[in-house]
RNA sequence: AGGCCCGUAGCUCAACUGGCAGAGCAGCCGACUCCAAAUCGGCAGGUUGGGGGUUCAAAUCCUCCCGGGCCUGCCA
């Protein structure tokens, strides 16, 4: 069998909280670099989604920007996969619209992130339980097939396959149903409490940006937590410490890292050089970032962004033409 | 459309019958520590949702507005 371009294409959104972190840069941004050489990827930066809870909108139209700015920082290249903000890509709003029709009620209720996030807010908007329609339509607008996420989004992608196949029974065979594309799963934690996912949310202390000045990474390395000693009956890591050393694996040379795996198996590991190593290797692995970053003009990001929507806009059109069609809207002949 | 309840520090809440707005957590600084955590010491934190009124004095009472929650009705 050959692979056909229905089971190559890859979608993932992301939110636009403002700068990125090194959580989502190792993560999942690296990876979409990675993808972009494999597989027709289409990235969108989030922004319908963010406002289902309360925002600033020029903090949003900000955010969303810089978001630009950071994955082209990353790496993410024009010329290999489209990039484009959600908002501009009207055919998503609409086909979110349709697919709430076959959308179970039920099946939104038991979300567990509309539960957790909705615990946070004083206001609830009906806006936050629908989500996952929409998020469901990013995918399905570019009838993707892959869908890199992290575990905290299996679920909805489990709905948005519900979701397809339950078009697909009613209307004929239209969308793929999505596979999570579950890389090798890589979890950074907070630097002051590895027992949570490292998250802006969290604070300052819990996470690093990546375009964060030399002297906060210095700082935040230097403080974040680790344990009272290697333990000697046990060669388990402490959360902190398993996180030092992630951190290490990703941006430090093999002999370094060996090096310090070594001291610690010999319980002779002393964690102030490691964190001066961490700290060392981080900045130097985030140097190229942070250059590529000061090189991009913003009117250059936005035409990307531009020219990534008329691409994104133009496939989506055509899945929505055949979805009005099918489910019998829009032209009476 | 009617009724009831709520809004105080970043968060959770306290403040009697109207009498100097306070605590815990989070935060910042210091001690301790290989570095941290924990612990100890210190510091900072406020338009009491907003306007108007009563009073010597209002977080507290009255009034209007904003925001949130619950109940009932109406419509279909």
């Amino acid at each position: 069998m050959i692979s056909t371009p229905s089971n190559s294409v890859v979608f993932s959104g992301l939110q636009p909280t403002g700068h990125l972190q090194i959580g989502n840069y190792f993560g999942a941004v690296q990876n979409f670099v990675k993808l972009q050489t494999q597989y027709e990827c289409y990235y969108a930066i989030v922004d319908y989604h963010a406002i289902t809870v309360e925002h600033d909108p020029e903090e949003l139209r900000r955010n969303t920007l810089e978001m630009g700015f950071d994955l082209l920082a990353c790496g993410l290249d024009p010329k290999q996969c489209v990039l484009f903000v959600q908002s501009q890509v009207p055919e998503h709003t609409e086909l979110a619209w349709i697919l709430s029709a076959v959308t179970s009620y039920g099946d939104l209720q038991r979300m567990t992130q509309f539960k957790e996030k909705g615990e946070t807010q004083e206001f609830v908007s009906c806006g936050l339980f629908t989500y996952p329609v929409l998020q469901a339509a990013d995918i399905l607008a570019y009838k993707a097939s892959k869908v890199p996420v992290g575990e905290d989004q299996v679920q909805h992608i489990e709905l948005t396959r519900r979701i397809a196949r339950r078009f697909n029974a009613r209307f004929g065979e239209t969308f793929p149903e999505p596979d999570v594309l579950l890389t090798a799963a890589l979890r950074l934690m907070s630097l002051a409490d590895p027992e949570r996912k490292m998250s802006k949310s969290l604070g300052p202390k819990h996470y690093i940006a990546l375009n964060e000045s030399e002297e906060s990474i210095r700082e935040k390395i230097k403080t974040a937590v680790t344990d009272v000693g290697p333990r000697t009956e046990t060669k388990e890591k402490s959360p902190g410490v398993a996180n030092l050393f992630l951190l290490l694996k990703l941006s430090a040379s093999q002999e370094i890292y060996d090096q310090f795996e070594s001291d610690y198996a010999r319980g002779v590991l002393k964690y102030e050089p490691l964190k001066r190593a961490v700290a060392d290797c981080l900045v130097k692995t985030l140097e190229p970032i942070r250059a590529r970053k000061a090189q991009l003009k913003e009117s250059e990001v936005r035409e990307i962004l531009h020219e990534g929507a008329r691409t994104a806009r133009a496939v989506a059109r055509q899945t929505l033409a055949e979805v009005r069609e099918r489910i019998g809207v829009g032209k009476l002949i």
